[in-house]
RNA sequence: CGGGCUGUAGCGCAGCUUGGUAGCGCGCCUCGUUCGGGACGAGGAGGCCGCGGGUUCAAAUCCCGCCAGCCCGACCA
């Protein structure tokens, strides 16, 4: 260390916002370029090393070849598949001096097809897998927590090409296998979380979280322990209700009630109920009026019926209507549709209901996964002051469709059946994608089948946040002195520690560091002359290598070298001669 | 993109209200003492006080503009 180019910092570096990015900072492993951009230091680099040698090595054993692409690519291929547009600011985008569009590639889909595309051309090629760890840009509004959401960022990229879905279906295991021994001899905890494929296109998808509290990616567990995206959650088929008994509907007076909570109370005031129940907010039905903006420019108003004492889910929502973006209609939008009374909409003018009146507003109705069919509610009469009562669903309106728009709550039922929902945070270090064919249609990459006909290949693609991953293993294994890394990724095997003016231990100390590195193993020798020991003790709690030695006091008094693990636990002092021994036996 | 806050030595910060020699702690250099839990003494190096303009005899400090950073929100395969 007396060489090694580091400089801890006493203090906590001043805007970071979690603990992994503090520690990396002040342990010297990392040190901040730009906003969300870092330079590696030594140290760093090291442990970032060994995260990347143990995706390459589990990676390799599934058969995958490495190649890599570059960063800096040209326009086009983005332009085929819609990207150019669809990444919008959060893509690095430049002109070069010819003025040719560029950019610095946030995921390489388009390369990797593109250069199988150019290679092969028959089923006879395939499967092939292939990977890369690169570089990679994204232009985020707003990066924080470090290297957990950075705008350069290093991740293995792998894609799978079949020319089935069964071929696809097993690469897709295979990769998914290979993730879970990643992550495991990383030392990290993870949980697979099912995902909505979102703009990525494909089916089936499945996203790896480390659960850490500072995630900003919310999850759901079931009892059962399968876990989903709040994005990819259903809602499990709701029974129908019996609505025999329920009186016909009636369109009562409920002034000035234009929100949820006004009309609850209107309708306890002016037509409280019978059954000596009073009337909640989940008793309403609220209709949402969305605008969903498609890729392809098409703007189209659609309307969602859901309970009243939910909120609408705007990525629950936009995940249903894929690939549109949606947002809440605006003003504007409204001012087209004379007929949706704000504060007063209702079914009547919706979907089939409306087109039974003949109003040919092209409204989409859709409803929300909660709500049964039977089930009968206060809702708008669409005039202004004005509700209806006694509206059932299935009896006096219908919807176009069913759709999940409605924010998920703790406790409610699980997908599976299982039990009721708990939620909690995580970060995504990891997704395995079964793209199926999107890229090789918009890219046109096809190969002869057996028959001489050509057929698009099927596609998957399988990330991993190689960089972030490290970031998360920081955020899970620290305490309040540093950091304390799992002996697989560790900068180092142990840390060997100098201390005292005695020099026949700084003799010792030097001798103890060449048996350990003849016998393989990685040394941290902290060998700075004129460095009080608080201190070397201090950095070497702030460094975290999992095993610490001590040659100082102890072996000018009695020829002793004291071993113990980061957390100062294990604390052993042995006899000089075995201390090799001692070591080799804590990190095997 | 909206709201809030902050830019002063390598790092963390004070000074700004009330204009007048630019400070503190850590780190860094030299000498001596110390040497198992961030040692001590003495001496030292290091500043376009974010940038530009204005007010003033005089601006880190007051005014205007810009830029950058951080936090909250929007956004986020």
């Amino acid at each position: 260390m007396s060489t090694l180019f580091l400089r801890t910092l006493r203090d906590d570096p001043a805007g970071e916002d979690v603990d992994s990015a503090k520690l990396l900072i002040r342990a010297g492993y990392i040190r901040k370029a730009a906003p969300g951009v870092f330079t590696w230091l030594p140290l760093g680099l090291k442990v970032l090393n060994k995260v990347e040698a143990i995706v390459r090595e589990e990676i390799e054993k599934t058969g995958a070849q490495e190649v890599h692409f570059p960063a800096l690519l040209p326009r086009e291929p983005y332009e085929a598949t819609g990207r150019w547009e669809e990444y919008g600011d959060n893509m690095f985008k430049f002109k070069d001096r010819h003025d040719a569009d560029y950019l610095l590639a946030p995921t390489h889909e388009e390369m990797f097809t593109l250069l199988v595309k150019d290679m092969y051309s028959s089923y006879k090629d395939l499967p092939a897998l292939l990977y890369q760890i690169q570089t990679k840009y994204r232009d985020e509004a707003r990066p924080r927590a470090g290297l957990i959401r950075g705008r350069e960022f290093i991740m293995k990229d792998a894609y799978s090409f079949t020319v089935d879905e069964e071929g696809l279906k097993k690469a897709y295991r295979d990769q998914r296998d290979a993730y879970e021994r990643i992550y495991k001899r990383l030392g990290v905890d993870y949980i697979i979380v099912h995902a909505f494929s979102g703009p990525m296109g494909g089916s089936e998808s499945e996203e790896f979280l480390a659960p850490l509290p500072i995630g900003e990616d919310t999850f759901a567990q079931a009892p059962s322990g399968k876990a989903w995206n709040v994005e990819a959650l259903t809602t499990p088929p709701v029974a129908d209700v019996d609505f025999s008994e329920v009186p016909a509907a009636t369109a009562l007076p409920t002034p000035g009630s234009p929100t949820i909570d006004s009309l609850v109370d209107q309708a306890n005031e002016q037509h409280p109920r019978t059954d000596g129940r009073t009337w909640a907010a989940s008793d309403t039905l609220k209709n949402f009026v969305a605008a969903a903006q498609y890729p392809d420019g098409h703007r189209e108003i659609v309307a969602v019926g859901l309970p009243g004492d939910r909120q609408v889910d705007m990525k629950r929502l936009e995940a249903g209507l894929s690939p549109a973006e949606v947002e809440e209609a605006t003003p504007e939008d409204l001012a087209q549709h004379p007929e949706l009374v704000k504060g007063y909409i209702g079914p009547m003018v919706l979907g089939p209901q409306a087109e039974a009146k003949g109003i040919k507003n092209g409204v989409r109705y859709l409803m929300d996964a909660h709500v049964a069919k039977g089930s009968s509610w206060i809702t708008g009469a669409d005039k202004s002051g004005v509700h209806f009562f006694n509206l059932v669903y299935g009896r006096d309106f219908e919807a176009d469709g069913v759709i999940e728009a409605a924010q998920i709550r703790h406790g409610d039922m699980s997908p599976d059946g299982s039990g009721p929902l708990s939620f909690e945070r995580g970060v995504e270090i990891g997704q395995v994608f079964q793209l199926g064919l999107k890229y090789s249609k918009s890219l046109d990459l096809k190969v002869l089948d057996q028959n001489g006909k050509a057929v698009p290949v099927w596609m998957g693609s399988y990330g991993i946040g190689v960089s972030r991953v490290m970031a998360c293993i920081a955020e899970s294994h620290h305490d309040e002195r540093g950091l304390a890394w799992p002996a697989e990724i560790a900068p180092a095997a142990v840390h060997v520690v100098v201390t005292g003016k005695d020099q026949s231990a700084w003799d010792k100390a030097e001798e103890f560091v060449s048996e350990l590195e003849a016998a393989n193993v990685e040394v941290l020798f902290d060998d700075r002359p004129k460095v009080s020991p608080g201190v070397k003790f201090k950095d070497s709690e702030l460094l975290g290598v999992p095993v610490v030695a001590v040659v100082g006091r102890d072996f000018a008094n009695n020829g002793t070298i004291e071993i113990r693990d980061r957390d100062g636990s294990n604390s052993e002092s042995v006899p000089a001669a075995e201390a090799v021994a001692e070591v080799l036996k804590r990190i095997k």
